[in-house]
DNA sequence: ACAAAATAGTTGCGGGCGCAATCATTCGAT
DNA sequence: ATCGAATGATTGCGCCCGCAACTATTTTGT
């Protein structure tokens, strides 16, 4: 079979998709240093603000940051010793250990949550079109699907 | 000032782009696994390939990569050790070292590159209509051009 | 022409994280 | 009820890479 080529457009998409991801990133980390937080610590505090009770478990913390869990053994050590968040083991389950947001945890969130939110819109949302965000949205969304779809056949 | 919150569009299109760009590359970076390979050598190759001579500076190699110099250097050892590149230090200035793809590297990256092309467009850009890849490749070129706008000022 | 600044690259150090192995606990089939 | 498989979490190891400090070379300002 013949190699088929990526046309001009495909290639610019993918080519600033790809070049453009990482700066962003970097970017957007770089604005939350203020806080004291990387990226990585700033998800899982979102993950877990959003979390009934502020509480999750650590496996499904780790799925939900795609992280390996041991992984998020590691990071787990930062937010710790930063007192951001608890551990608690669970009572019905000998295995499992709950991650919990402490109140301080969540006042930091609810400090760095604007200025990240604005970094957001500054560096990338606040530049693109309604349309091109909606392309984005769907075009991710078609995406992540078709990659949880071939994970698991 | 009122924080002003991303509403649903803008919300889909972060969180899904955030989400899924990490699983791809996992992704795309795995297929490349067969080939000895993982997704920062293959960009180098591919850069190399691209330059007149198949030769590029360290600090024009590291910044095409978004790599600091220092990480460019430790990159180095695995692609020299692999005999995929050399090191030919310049005449002109005595600090520049220049890279340089051996016949082995070029081979080993023709023989890479239609696969990998695959990931991209299986993984990618064969999941997208012609208005999400045309949307992607202007969002993420204004997302750069707005980064490197604000990098020099 | 020469000192100061800029540029290219390397190195020590440390953090993040994946993999494989390991341990503890729970689930499931018989 | 029990043994084996599955699940949750941790640890040792190793790789990647950024930062700061350092060396070597070139450029620049006077």
């Amino acid at each position: 079979m013949a190699t088929k080529w990526l046309n001009s457009a495909e290639m610019a998409a993918w080519r600033s998709f790809i070049g453009t991801t990482s700066d962003l990133m970097r970017a957007i980390e770089k604005d939350l240093e203020p806080f004291g937080l990387d990226r990585g610590d700033y998800q899982l505090l979102a993950m877990l603000s959003e979390a009934p009770d502020h509480k999750l478990r650590m496996c499904d913390l780790a799925d939900s940051l795609r992280l390996t869990r041991s992984g998020l053994t590691r990071r787990m050590e930062g937010v710790l010793k930063k007192k951001l968040v608890t551990r608690v083991q669970s009572a019905e389950d000998g295995r499992v250990a709950n991650v919990q947001m402490t109140p301080k945890g969540m006042e930091l969130l609810k400090k760095a949550a604007p200025h990240h939110l604005e970094s957001v819109r500054r560096l990338m949302i606040d530049l693109l079109s309604p349309a091109e965000i909606k392309a984005i949205g769907s075009a991710f969304g078609k995406i992540a699907d078709n990659l949880a779809h071939s994970a698991d056949e």
